[in-house]
DNA sequence: TTGAGAGTAGACAGACCTGTCTGTTACTGT
DNA sequence: ACAGTAACAGACAGGTCTGTCTACTCTCAA
């Protein structure tokens, strides 16, 4: 339990997460076969059906771990600053750090639900980190002494989403800060 | 050549455009195979090949006829006024309609890129449509006498998509109010 | 009347899919 | 030393996928 290579994840559990991610980022989780995920994570097909169940307990660990990576980025912009509009500016600061990073393709949530059929046990993760963003839209909308916090979060959503949709279809690297100076707009209202 | 039944679409092109819209619209273009969409449009699958030549054809079909619809109501909406700034608050009433239509599940021309790799087929008509989105809020933007016309088609394009996301992800009816509002701030600035 | 065109039904090939199962190897704690 | 656990490789079953092909029917115009 001590010492393990750092460059490469040590279970074969993380590979296979590692090895979804990659594919299922990149390809679709519809398009992308156990077999690649497996071949990719260097690991039996047993050992994956042992550790998930199934593909979709490994969509789901997938679609988890983005989630995580996604509400640990948000919150290190977030708590770098501590007047509460600077803060919801610093939300759109990571997307910016979000649409800069390698391989950046659009959001997993928004374009795993199109490939399912609504009731999929994807849209549950989807329903998760959607309502984690409007909580703390909503939260900092309270901070700041807006007055009504459901439509300044429901504002915030909207800007948020523009961006992301913007930087995955039209590719545009200046999203971020197109969303960042409406969301100005918004809470100087 | 003269009267037909008006109900039913009456070749075996439409009746296939027709099914694959309803199939691929609902559950995604990598989850319906070829039989289902033959078997709902009662045609023979021989047909379906001579006529689009392959399923990416038939997609591509079923995208190109959901484009046309898009810039048709879109236009309905935006032609219904004359001054520019109620111009461009009408294509959010658009997406009002949009939103109240039975069956809307969100826009397939930000799911189906997430099923594909890149490059494929799809992303040139989602290219197309989204080309067509930006050059009619510039357009408007020129119309209005606004100073920074790509700046403003940025940020409407921006709200736009955020609406289309918060319906599709959150079920939220209101959408469309939230970016109607947000619009009016940017031509109002 | 005859021949072309469009459509139908359905078998088929070959590939790929998920999930199960068998048998083997290697490490680890008692 | 030995049992337990986790992992390995890979065959296999049963199903689905796209795309091709054969053979038949219907309509309509020359």
């Amino acid at each position: 339990m001590s010492q393990a290579t750092l460059d490469s994840p040590r279970t074969a559990r993380q590979r296979l997460v590692m090895a979804a991610d990659q594919l299922f980022y990149a390809e679709g989780i519809n398009s992308v076969g156990i077999d690649r995920v497996i071949e990719h994570a260097g690991v039996a097909k047993a050992t994956l059906y042992s550790a998930f169940g199934s593909k979709d307990g490994l969509i789901r660990a997938y679609l988890m771990r983005r989630h995580d990576l996604r509400t640990e980025r948000i919150m290190r912009h977030v708590n770098a600053h501590s007047d509460p509009r600077e803060k919801v500016l610093a939300v759109f600061d990571s997307l910016a750090e979000l649409f800069a990073t390698p391989g950046w393709r659009g959001c997993p949530f928004l374009a795993s639900p199109g490939e399912t059929r609504s009731g999929d046990p994807v849209d549950e993760i989807t329903t998760l980190t959607r309502a984690w963003t409007r909580a703390l839209f909503t939260e900092l909308a309270a901070a700041i002494g807006m007055a009504d916090q459901p439509a300044v979060a429901d504002a915030l959503m909207n800007v948020y989403d523009g961006a992301i949709v913007a930087s995955q279809l039209d590719h545009k690297a200046d999203a971020a800060q197109t969303a960042r100076r409406l969301a100005a707009m918004v809470i100087a209202a």
